[in-house]
RNA sequence: GCCGCCGUAGCUCAGUCCGGUAGAGCAGCGGGCUUUUAACCCGAAGCGCGCAGGUUCGAAUCCUGCCGGCGGCACCA
C-alpha cells in the first residue's frame, strides 16, 4: 500500500475539492433517520418484479458498485446489515443532481432517499429521490468483486478486510454474539463480572513468559498479566461466591495458527463446585453459545461429551499406559517399545513426556468436543489433588477440531499444600524453567484465609471462536493480529 | 530459532521452469448508453516486477543477502 501520491489519489482529491466548490460540505456532521438495509428489504420479499410502491426510506452506507447507463444508473450500497441497490434517473433527480450522484467515487459514504419497488429482474431497489454525501473517501477500495485476498493487508488493514469481503464483518459480528452470550450465560447464573489487574507486581495462574513493563513514578518493573486466575481467587476468599473476568491475557511466547501474545480470555469460578461441575458449566455454555450463532459446521456439541481419563486417552491412541509406567525410566522404556510413538525423550521429565503423548498423539486426533480429566500433579500447580487418584490431580481440558480450548480444575485451597506446590515452582526455576510460577505470597495468604471449594475455569475465546466459525488460525479471528514491523 | 513456499499496476491475477527489456480484468480518466446484477461498448493512461548486491551484451525471470507474509517444526492457551 504506497503512501505516494498517485493517479488514484490526485483524481479523488480533486473531485473533493470540486465539491467544496460546488458548496458541499463533503465531512457533513449527521444524517440522522437512518434504516438498516436489511430492515428496509425484510418486509418486500414478496415483491414482484416491476411492482413499485410509494413506501420511502432513508439508507447510509458505502458506494461499493456503479452500473452506469446514462440517463439511469444502478448504485449499490453497503451497509453492516447488507447490500442494497439503489437507481438513479435523470428524470427524477435532473440532469445536475444525476451527474453528481453517478460522480461519486466508489467507497464513498452516502446516504440515499427513495421509494421501494422491484426491478425488472426482481431486486429490491430505492427509486433515489433524494441523496447527500455522508463522507468523501480519498482512497481507492479494494476490487469490488474479488474483494480484498492478500492475507497480508487483510490482516494489517483490517478496516480494508471489513469494507471488501462481508464474511468479515460476518465473523467479527459472531464473535461479538458467542461474547454477549458467554455473558449473558454466567451472569444468569449469579456471576459476577470483576476486573483485576493487568499490570501485575507479580505474575502468576499459568505457566508462562510474561511481558515486562515499566511504572515511571512508581519506579518499578511490572508484569503484564498471563493469567487472572490468582486474583479471581482472592475475590473467592472474599466471599464473592461466582466470579468471572473476560479479557486479554499476555504472554510472551512464539506466534502460531493458534496463538497470539495477546488473546482474550474468560475465567470463572464459582464456591462449592468442583471440576464435575464444571464440565457441565462449559458443556452447556458451549452449546447455548453454538446455538446463539446458529452454529452450522463439522462438529457436533450436543451432550454429553466424552470425559475421558488422560492416562486411558493416552493409551487408547498409543498403547502406552502411564500408569503403569509411572516413572521416567519405565516410560522412556515403553515408549522406545512402542511402534506408534516416536518421541525426542532426551532431558524430559516424566510430566513432560506425558504432556507431549497427550499433545502429539491424543489431541491432534480430537474432531468432536471431549474432556481429558485427571492430570499428573506435576503440570498442575493450582489444582486440588484427586480425590482418589493417587498422583493427580482434579483437572480437565476441553477439546475440539485438534485444540485445547477450555482448561480447569478443582481448585487447590489447602494452603499448606500450595505452598509446597510454589516451593517446586520456585525449584524448576532454579534449574532453569522460565515457565515455572514465582512465589505468591500474598495470594497463599489469602487461602490462608480460608477459600471454600471451588471449581475454576479458563476459556480460549479466540480458539472458540475458531472453532465455531471454522477458521483455522487465530489471526482470522482477531481484529489486529500481531505482526512484524 | 530452523525448514519450505510466496512477494508483479489501487485491487484480483498471468508472465519466472526454457533471461531479450512487463500484460489482462476490475477500479480510475475521456466518451456512449433510461431496468443493470462482476452491466456493456469505444478511447487514452497506469506497474519496471519487496529491497540491496552479483552473474550476463541483456535479469521480473538465474545466484547471494536482507525485509515482510503464509505454512510446518520448536515453545505455548
Amino acid at each position: 500500500m504506497s503512501d505516494q501520491p498517485n493517479d488514484l489519489l490526485a483524481a479523488r482529491r480533486a473531485k473533493l475539492e470540486r465539491i467544496r466548490a460546488q458548496g458541499v460540505d463533503p465531512f457533513p456532521h449527521d444524517f440522522p433517520g437512518v434504516t438498516a438495509v436489511a430492515e428496509v428489504q425484510e418486509p418486500w420479499q414478496a415483491l414482484e418484479a416491476g411492482e413499485e410502491r410509494d413506501d420511502a426510506y432513508r439508507i447510509a452506507g458505502r458506494l461499493s458498485a456503479r452500473r452506469g447507463q446514462g440517463k439511469m444508473a444502478f448504485l449499490d450500497i453497503v451497509d453492516r446489515s447488507g447490500r442494497m441497490q439503489v437507481q438513479a434517473r435523470a428524470d427524477v433527480l435532473g440532469e445536475d443532481a444525476m451527474a453528481q450522484l453517478v460522480d461519486f467515487d466508489l467507497g464513498d459514504l452516502v446516504g440515499i432517499d427513495g421509494t421501494i419497488f422491484a426491478s425488472r429482474s426482481g431486486e429490491l431497489t430505492l427509486k433515489v429521490t433524494g441523496f447527500t454525501l455522508l463522507a468523501k473517501s480519498l482512497r481507492p477500495p479494494p476490487d469490488k468483486h474479488h474483494g480484498l485476498q492478500d492475507v497480508e493487508t487483510r490482516y494489517r488493514r483490517r478496516e480494508l478486510d471489513l469494507i471488501a469481503n462481508e464474511e468479515a464483518r460476518e465473523l467479527f459480528a459472531m464473535r461479538a454474539k458467542v461474547v454477549s452470550t458467554l455473558r449473558r450465560a454466567l451472569d444468569d447464573d449469579g456471576f459476577i463480572e470483576v476486573e483485576t489487574p493487568v499490570l501485575q507486581p507479580l505474575y502468576g495462574g499459568a505457566l508462562a513468559r510474561p511481558f515486562v513493563t515499566h511504572h515511571n513514578s512508581l519506579d518499578r518493573d511490572l508484569y503484564l498479566r498471563i493469567a487472572t486466575e490468582l486474583y479471581l481467587k482472592r475475590c473467592i476468599v472474599g466471599g464473592l461466591e461466582r466470579v468471572y473476568e473476560l479479557g486479554k491475557d499476555f504472554r510472551n511466547e512464539g506466534l502460531s495458527t493458534k496463538h497470539n501474545p495477546e488473546f482474550t480470555m474468560v475465567e470463572w469460578y464459582e464456591a462449592y463446585a468442583d471440576y464435575g461441575n464444571a464440565m457441565d458449566r462449559v458443556e452447556e455454555i458451549v452449546i447455548s453459545i453454538a446455538a446463539a450463532i446458529s452454529y452450522d459446521g463439522p462438529y457436533d456439541f450436543s451432550a454429553p461429551w466424552p470425559r475421558v481419563p488422560l492416562a486411558q486417552a493416552i493409551k487408547d491412541e498409543t498403547g502406552i499406559d502411564i500408569t503403569a509406567n509411572a516413572d521416567r525410566e519405565s516410560l522412556v522404556a515403553a515408549i522406545a517399545a512402542s511402534d506408534k510413538v516416536s518421541l525426542d525423550v532426551e532431558d524430559r521429565p516424566w510430566p513432560s513426556l506425558v504432556d507431549d503423548l497427550l499433545s502429539k498423539y491424543v489431541e491432534p486426533k480430537v474432531t468432536n468436543p471431549i474432556f481429558i480429566t485427571d492430570y499428573p500433579v506435576e503440570l498442575s500447580p493450582f489444582a486440588k489433588s484427586h480425590r482418589s487418584e493417587e498422583g493427580l490431580v482434579e483437572r480437565f481440558e476441553a477439546f475440539c477440531g485438534g485444540m485445547e480450548f477450555a482448561n480447569a480444575f478443582s481448585e487447590l485451597n489447602d494452603p499448606d499444600e500450595q505452598r509446597r506446590r510454589f516451593d517446586d515452582q520456585v525449584r524448576l526455576a532454579e534449574e532453569g524453567d522460565d515457565e515455572s510460577q514465582p512465589y505468591d505470597e500474598l495470594f497463599v495468604q489469602a487461602l490462608e484465609q480460608g477459600m471454600p471449594p471451588t471449581a475454576g475455569v479458563g476459556l480460549g475465546i479466540d480458539r472458540l471462536v475458531m472453532m465455531m466459525s471454522g477458521r483455522d488460525s487465530i489471526r482470522e479471528v482477531v481484529l489486529f493480529p500481531a505482526m512484524r514491523d
